[in-house]
DNA sequence: CCACTAACCTGTAGGC
DNA sequence: TGCCTACAGGTTAGTG
């Protein structure tokens, strides 16, 4: 599920709650998701505060008062959540029955204006996980990313210069978290047609002969700061699961111009296509036969 | 270097 | 109602 505007959205919403909270206690319902838990995690929490919610990608990083960072990965179903305020002992929902069966991780806090609260991390498929470092720069899930796309460092001679000579398809290419960090199965679509590019066709036919970007790419480059920031401001796509830390849920699903759309009509102004699915690398990608186009 | 598949795990939607 | 299959926002390892 969570792609930028997703994990963005939950930071969001995590901010102001965790920010100067005090973590007063830690429960793991179970030892792993995706990965074990660090063995160190519930001591290196305990008795800390919370100075910083940040995010990386897709990572969220949650800075404590020791000098360590928690960084926390979604997978495709992870949620973050609040308990009601005031609950004295943490739920340990493994034991009871009636209750949410993939509440995996709960924090008891303690935040000097909000008060007590439980931040409870859910994920029914457990392909999300949560590590602990001494510094997040080192860790082996970040050093290799790509810039953020809302960045000054994700432009169209960056792209070029990874894109060339490359023959991989343009989707492949974006889903790579090393070329630009952040970006999924939605967004591609969306900023694919936006930008008027066939997901097919090679990354580097998007590069002319002296390794500068096609106006293509400075296009798609415009195209992925537009989604991402569109989607963010609406509190990112909810399809099945995906709740902001309020429990809300986002808006841009219904804003998809082909995303889950195969045989709608095309939404671009005068195009008369019709939208396709195909299957790329094993997954769905969706597009415009007609609008999107070989540069 | 690149493409594709399977794997991790659970839930849900759709067909019959 | 139930059973079965296909598929789902991500990432990684293995194979050809």
């Amino acid at each position: 599920m969570p792609e930028l505007p997703e994990v963005e959205t939950v930071r969001r919403g995590l901010e102001p709650w965790l920010e100067q909270a005090r973590i007063e206690s830690v429960t793991l319902n179970r030892a792993n998701l995706r990965f074990p838990f660090p063995a160190d995690l519930v001591s290196a929490l305990e008795g800390k505060t919370i100075t910083s919610v940040g995010r990386r990608a897709k990572y969220l990083l949650i800075g404590l008062s020791s000098g360590q960072t928690v960084l926390s990965h979604l997978g495709m179903t992870g949620s973050y959540r609040f308990a009601e305020h005031g609950i004295d002992k943490p739920p340990r929902y493994y034991e009871t029955e009636n209750v949410p069966k993939h509440d995996h991780m709960v924090w008891t806090i303690d935040h000097p204006e909000h008060g007590k609260s439980h931040l409870i991390y859910a994920d029914p498929r457990r392909f999300g996980f949560v590590d602990l470092y001494d510094k997040p720069e080192d860790s082996p899930y970040l050093t290799g990313l790509g810039p953020e796309p809302l960045s000054n460092a994700f432009n169209a001679d960056m792209l070029a210069e990874a894109f060339k000579g490359k023959k991989a398809p343009i989707k492949a290419a974006l889903l790579d978290q090393r070329v630009v960090a952040g970006l999924g199965n939605i967004y591609v679509a969306e900023a694919l047609h936006r930008a008027h590019i066939l997901p097919t066709v090679l990354a580097g036919s998007l590069v002319n002969a002296k390794g500068k970007p096609k106006p293509a790419l400075e296009d798609l480059v415009s195209a992925v700061r537009q989604v991402l920031v569109e989607a963010i401001e609406v509190g990112g796509s909810t399809l099945r699961d995906f709740r902001n830390a309020e429990g809300g849920n986002g808006y841009f699903q219904h804003r998809f111009a082909v995303y889950d759309r195969e045989g709608e009509p095309c939404p671009t102004p005068m195009c008369t296509g019709t939208i396709q699915r195909i299957v790329q690398s094993g997954r769905s990608t969706f597009f415009c036969p007609v609008c999107q186009k070989q540069p």
